[in-house]
DNA sequence: TATTTTATCCATCAAATGATGGAATAAAAT
DNA sequence: ATTTTATTCCATCATTTGATGGATAAAATA
């Protein structure tokens, strides 16, 4: 039996969808706590009961929200990962920071959910469902910064998430840095583009350059 | 006259400061939305009204949080800067490293405090106050990125943003990061700062190597 | 001592908020 | 044509939450 997500994804003009929809943009720009029911079913145009008949309870709402984004992003990860398979290290740092900002600068509410499920200690009893131990493991061998899962170490981690945040600051925080740099939204979306290869590219391919292929035995 | 933050500052035992520092916790841990006066008045172990007598409306009490935060930030900042003042490029790089670290590790709401800040778009109206564009301009100079406020460029400012974001995540992601590397705090602390130097060192002092002194005319 | 100021708590309000029951309606199935 | 099912909204609850008035006592001031 299909989940009332993937029922929710067959059809994107279904309530459910609707809702789904809504939601994702209200609890991305406002937090789990400053979101409320009646603000979603507002922006849907519908009573709030109706909310409740398709969603049940806002927590169960949220945890829809968070899964379908955690797919969502996986899905694009993949796509990365085939664009970017054989070529050189260098290039596959620079197409791959280019499509993911890309996505999310386009998606600026999937970094907000990220990091409101990073930062905030829940009152509420929503533990994030987003996979990223495993997109970062992924990364790590897509990136050939190891050979497979099981050969990847802390640091690679590490640094992996490092950049991974990085951008995800930079889309979140878009409306706070842009005043400060001067600097129109193209313009922004240039410039987080070349720091994230400025400070990647230098330190990563050192690093290849020194121990070509790290985990051979 | 004083103001009331300084009031608090004066001593540290009284109610005014006692409150404000629970606070700071609780809108740390849990966000603007999320924190409820009631609770901060639970920690202190007074009446809500006691609370309201001292510091006005929620906002007000936040405002001052963000404030007193700021300006502890600002603080701890300048003491970095004379520390590395005259070090070679690398020692300033990593000393700044680890002593923004060490600050960050042990205050951890206030990383929370400012990511927060940067990214929830308030329906509430309270505008962060923290000077970060000036701190970013300070840390420039104080790297030596640039002679003087004037000649930053905003690749300059790009790049240190990218660097203060990242510690940021780290500290108040630990909770959620730190699973994922399969490590202690201890260590998390000592990977968090090599990452950094890991990635910040090369990208920075290549460029140095190229144009050892950017911006004298 | 008398009076004013400061600080604290209890009781309470009004609004916001999560959530539900049930009626009305429409669509689908029988 | 009738019954069933799915969907939507209105009215309403119970709690939570921001905020305040007033009583009380201690401390400061006159």
């Amino acid at each position: 039996m299909p989940s009332a997500l993937e029922k929710a994804r067959q059809d994107p003009n279904s309530m459910k969808a609707r809702i789904l929809a809504a939601a994702r943009l209200i609890f991305g720009q406002y937090g789990y706590s400053g979101t409320t029911t009646r603000k979603i079913a507002k922006d849907v145009g519908i009573d709030i009961s109706t909310l409740y008949y398709h969603w049940g309870e806002k927590q169960d709402l949220y945890e829809a929200v968070l899964q379908d984004v955690s797919e969502e992003i996986q899905s694009r990860l993949n796509q990365v990962e085939e664009t970017v398979s054989g070529k050189p290290l260098k290039d596959r740092l620079e197409v791959s920071i280019d499509m993911m900002c890309d996505y999310l600068f386009s998606h600026p509410e999937v970094s907000n959910l990220i990091l409101f499920g990073y930062f905030s200690k829940k009152r509420h009893g929503v533990t994030m469902d987003i996979k990223i131990p495993q997109y970062i493991s992924n990364i790590a061998v897509a990136m050939q910064l190891a050979v497979d899962k099981k050969t990847i170490t802390v640091e690679d981690k590490a640094r992996i998430l490092a950049v991974w945040n990085t951008v995800l600051n930079f889309i979140s925080g878009e409306d706070f840095f842009r005043p400060m740099l001067k600097t129109n939204h193209e313009n922004y979306v240039n410039v987080v583009k070349e720091t994230l290869k400025f400070i990647l590219v230098p330190a990563f391919t050192l690093e290849k350059d020194k121990t070509p292929i790290r985990s051979i035995r």
